[in-house]
DNA sequence: TCATATACTATATATAGCACAGTAGTGATT
DNA sequence: AATCACTACTGTGCTATATATAGTATATGA
């Protein structure tokens, strides 16, 4: 049978990506760095073989670019900021994001509604 | 290069289990209704050959069961209702949910901040 | 009879999260 | 100086999900 735990995973699919470029549109972001900001947001917890793999999707998409720099307290750091494309883009996913989140509370809220009062709601 | 329609398709990973589930805890649900009502749905269009497979999981995990019905209109029809599990499930799925979009919205939220007195997103 | 709307089933593919393993530089403790 | 812990990036492979595609079968109306 299918986990629970397991549906977080599906449930994240393209928020990392979103949550990236919202990130690396604010600043300049290294990989370890994204890591940590991350995994501390609340309900939020992504690893490290899941943030490096998104940044160079994204910068071989053409909405990230990179350099070097060395580090005082450990290896070099690669460096991540959005292009002029990566700004757009995220723009266009947060709307989307805004539309979807718009449906689904209202699937929610229909079905809250109906429970409990014998109410059989348009979908 | 990553082309944006896809992004749609993860956004909604884990998603359509949810709003389904939440549809068939309110009353049963055949699958062509299941379809066309999350195909109406502003901003989510859900085809057949997602909804199907998703019932199919849902009933072999014991959160759906199901019951064959004549139809007058048609071949019969499936008709899924939630178990006490699937309900519970949902319950979960729900609070998960409501952690996971608070969370993005934050992120969303500090980098639109950061980008409000300065320049805009230039293309 | 033939077309159309209804309704379910089966198969195959692409993608993203992420577990796991590896490489390596830096500074502190022993 | 040698070990350890923290920092930081790379690479491989697995799994689950959405969905494209194709197929089967029923009822109704022209």
């Amino acid at each position: 049978m299918t986990n629970a735990g397991n549906w977080d995973a599906q449930l994240k699919k393209g928020l990392v990506e979103l949550c990236i470029l919202a990130m690396a549109v604010e600043k300049e972001r290294y990989g370890y760095e994204l890591t940590s900001a991350l995994s501390s947001a609340d309900g939020f917890s992504v690893p490290e073989g899941t943030v490096y793999p998104v940044l160079r999707r994204l910068a071989a998409d053409g909405l990230l670019e990179s350099r070097w720099e060395e580090s005082s307290s450990g290896p070099p750091r690669k460096y991540y900021r959005a292009t002029p494309r990566g700004v757009a883009r995220l723009d266009q996913l947060i709307s989307q994001w805004r539309v979807t989140t718009a449906a689904v509370d209202r699937f929610i809220n229909d079905i809250q509604e109906g429970r409990g009062s014998g109410r059989s709601g348009e979908l």
